[in-house]
DNA sequence: GGCTAAGTGTAAATTAGCCGACATTTTGCT
DNA sequence: AGCAAAATGTCGGCTAATTTACACTTAGCC
């Protein structure tokens, strides 16, 4: 991996746009960089270094597994997000692994102590960096309080409105979504079974709510949902 | 409100044992500093500058409300928490406000933007502050895993092991919590219907897991919760 | 002390949605 | 092309938990 190739991968992202050539080549000490394919499994090796990531391409899922093995979808990882480690605070009991989504995903990723000293000598990143994390907070504070307390289909609906909002092409009120989840994957997201899930969608579909193919979702009109 | 008392209660936050007495100076120049008695409704006026509090004493519930009416805890907020707006990035459209669940609480706020400007010339005071809020996040992405896809009893019995663990008097095994809240309260928290609640810790009390009333709850024997 | 409102106790009816058990379709692989 | 595996579609029974409804108890206030 080239320096300067390295360098145009963080400089790329908006955090790090307050940043000098150099600070960045700090940081491009970088070891990891990685590209997987679809269906990848990766994990976040608990012995290793404690790292953060930052997703240049696709799209991964973060699952973890309860002591009854069940699995359960932590967060999903979209092109220019960062993860792993974001609280600065290694985790040492974290049964957590990423699977991949897209057909191919590159990944770099630096050492925390990197990053913290980084965030010591620029306060400005710091605090774009603060405020980073705390968006993320309260778009999961958000999520979350919608899970509870409403029912599977409202569940859905509030899903598909934010993906659509984060991720899909708009023309007009018809909205087209990359689908890189299964109908499985979803359910998951919104708590539920994948049977339920299944009708939900169908039942939207029959409506002509929208139009679900393993492709791509379009929602007719994003007004309605 | 003499200066140094402000300081003070400043100071006490182990967010700003870093700072030194100058520098908790300049936040101090602000600066709310309110008392409120149990029931008291507080409402974060929305026109009005955002600010960041910190709870000095007592306890405090943040209740959201839906477009349909319904009330939400989204936090409960103990003594020597900081709440508001931690995200640093101002709401405009929450329809939050808090209630007093304590006999009395005191509360301190102070400006936002005094605030930045504060984490800007002090590097280590962004990080240990990111740290904190990355540290919340945690907590409530645990607290969420434990209230989806578990039955509500499995909810309950993580909630009083987490209240007992945060706030809990521990002689051996047996565990006395001070209780701030009713039982339609913890139902909300547990995302149940109040008589679901009532009817749990009847269960629990008539099997003498605990012992319920409203003042405290007194955990026979925490391992068995 | 007596009244009111808030909090708690209990029980039956109803329902959402989970689960198991398949059939069918699509995809990827050799 | 042909096969296996993954993804999707569909159904009915089952169960936890919400809802509705009402009685009782406690706390706070004049």
């Amino acid at each position: 991996m080239y320096e300067d190739l390295k360098y145009w991968y963080l400089r790329d992202h908006k955090l790090f746009r307050t940043l000098s050539y150099s600070q960045i080549k700090q940081l491009c000490i970088i070891t990891g960089f990685k590209k997987a394919s679809k269906g990848e499994i990766i994990y976040f090796s608990t012995s290793d270094i404690p790292r953060i990531f930052l997703l240049k391409k696709g799209n991964i899922k973060i699952v973890a597994i309860d002591d009854d093995g069940n699995e359960t979808i932590k967060d999903i990882i979209q092109k220019g997000d960062l993860f792993g480690e974001l609280t600065l605070e290694s985790d040492n009991k974290n049964e957590e692994y990423a699977k991949v989504l897209s057909d191919d995903v590159a990944i770099c990723s630096f050492l925390m102590s990197d990053f913290e000293d980084l965030l010591l000598k620029n306060p400005t990143l710091a605090l774009s960096y603060t405020k980073f994390v705390g968006l993320k907070m309260k778009r999961i504070k958000n999520s979350y309080a919608n899970l509870i307390s409403k029912d599977a289909k409202t569940r859905l609906y509030q899903f598909l409105k934010d993906w659509a909002e984060q991720e899909g092409i708009w023309s007009g009120n018809l909205v087209t979504i990359e689908n890189y989840l299964t109908q499985n994957d979803i359910a998951q997201i919104i708590c539920t079974s994948r049977q339920t899930a299944t009708q939900l969608l169908n039942e939207m579909e029959s409506k002509n709510l929208l139009n679900y193919n393993r492709k791509e979702i379009i929602i007719t009109d994003i007004t309605k949902i």
